[in-house]
DNA sequence: GAAAAATACGAATAATCCTTCAGGTTTCCA
DNA sequence: TGGAAACCTGAAGGATTATTCGTATTTTTC
């Protein structure tokens, strides 16, 4: 019912000289700060464009919006995030419920040192889990999951497979904004990880016996 | 490092006539259909109160901000959902494994019900976590919690205990959250609801045989 | 039934904020 | 070297919004 304002997210002009690309990656970087250090509500274009040390008018030649600009924020997370999963669940030298505990590790950790940006993203975007970037990143992962899954869970049935796939990373993905919402020391970050990562692989290993 | 704004959440007036306690309804029930069907974005003050029928002035005569309102509709809702959990950890008539599983099925068909309100709360609110009726009920919570971990785990240290009680329940509400930010039919909910809970009582079966 | 208290109203205020655009500066290329 | 293209600037426009306060209305009290 909700209605969400369409995305206009074309970028409106590439930079094409090495100055406007320093000027984007400034920007860019600025944003993540603003973003971090001030939170959402007072993440605005003018404050961006000042700590970046552009003006405004130069964020708008390559940005055609204030949404545009969080939405690239938020494509290069999940870009990011889309690389860390895959690239520990494909490691096929390690035994699957070791590799599962690698990643809760690497993905609590990760959440936990860009929580910042992460949180005020969430509070500020408009949600682009629609958008074909979104798409495309979870089609890797689910991908990627779903090997992963047919590799630990040979004998069970798709169904029950394709779901503890999901739950598994859902859960992940959820509990880690979650507990990366407030500061963690390392010591919090290794017990609570390996906590998850025992919860999933009693899971796994009860699917494994009856399946 | 986010300054957020502290919340000034004292109320102004209390109603003292019947048709403000009235007014004070109908401006909840428009303050949550408002969020619920037209977005975080679209919540302000003027249009709560055109749609409760009254007056901006006569809004501020009872909330001291617009921040008050959102924090109420907050609060009520983790009385409820307190209420809800602990309602059935402490029915005492059942095994343990039998109400995490109730639990988890209730808990999802709620948050799938509310998800409207519940999901632009989440966008609109500066996060009232701190808040000394936030922290009431997650003392509620975390007791009755504490009592039933101790009847499900009778043999594991309190250190295991404690963690695996947290996990879950953080576990249950972010992956909640999460689920219910799509809307959902009744069999899909049913399904997830099982897998979740299935992933619970492998995780505190596994404790329970180590423990 | 009249004064007092409570309640309701809503135009006006003040503060932001997104975005544009006309005009100046730098870089490229032939 | 000179013109064109790319780039940068930042004040101003246009729109929205939270909140106030003087006034009008209703309810209570005596």
């Amino acid at each position: 019912m909700v209605q969400r304002p369409s995305p206009s997210i074309s970028t409106r002009k590439q930079p094409k000289q090495a100055r406007a690309t320093e000027l984007v990656a400034a920007i860019l970087q600025a944003a993540a700060q603003v973003l971090a250090n001030e939170g959402a509500q007072r993440f605005t274009t003018t404050r961006v464009a000042e700590k970046a040390g552009v003006s405004v008018g130069s964020l708008y030649q390559y940005f055609p919006n204030k949404a545009a600009l969080l939405f690239r924020l938020q494509s290069d997370e999940w870009r990011q995030t889309t690389d860390l999963l895959c690239g520990i669940l494909e490691d096929v030298g390690k035994p699957p419920l070791e590799r599962i505990r690698t990643l809760v590790h690497a993905f609590i950790r990760s959440e936990c040192e860009e929580a910042a940006v992460r949180g005020a993203l969430n509070d500020a975007a408009p949600l682009y889990r629609d958008a074909p970037e979104a798409q495309e990143a979870r089609a890797m992962a689910n991908r990627t999951v779903e090997i992963f899954m047919q590799e630990t869970l040979p004998e069970a049935s798709d169904l029950v497979r394709d779901l503890a796939g999901e739950l598994i990373i859902k859960t992940l993905s959820a509990v880690g904004a979650d507990f990366s919402a407030n500061p963690r020391t390392s010591a919090e970050i290794e017990t609570y990880s390996d906590a998850l990562a025992d919860m999933f692989c009693a899971y796994l290993r009860s699917l494994g016996h009856q399946g």
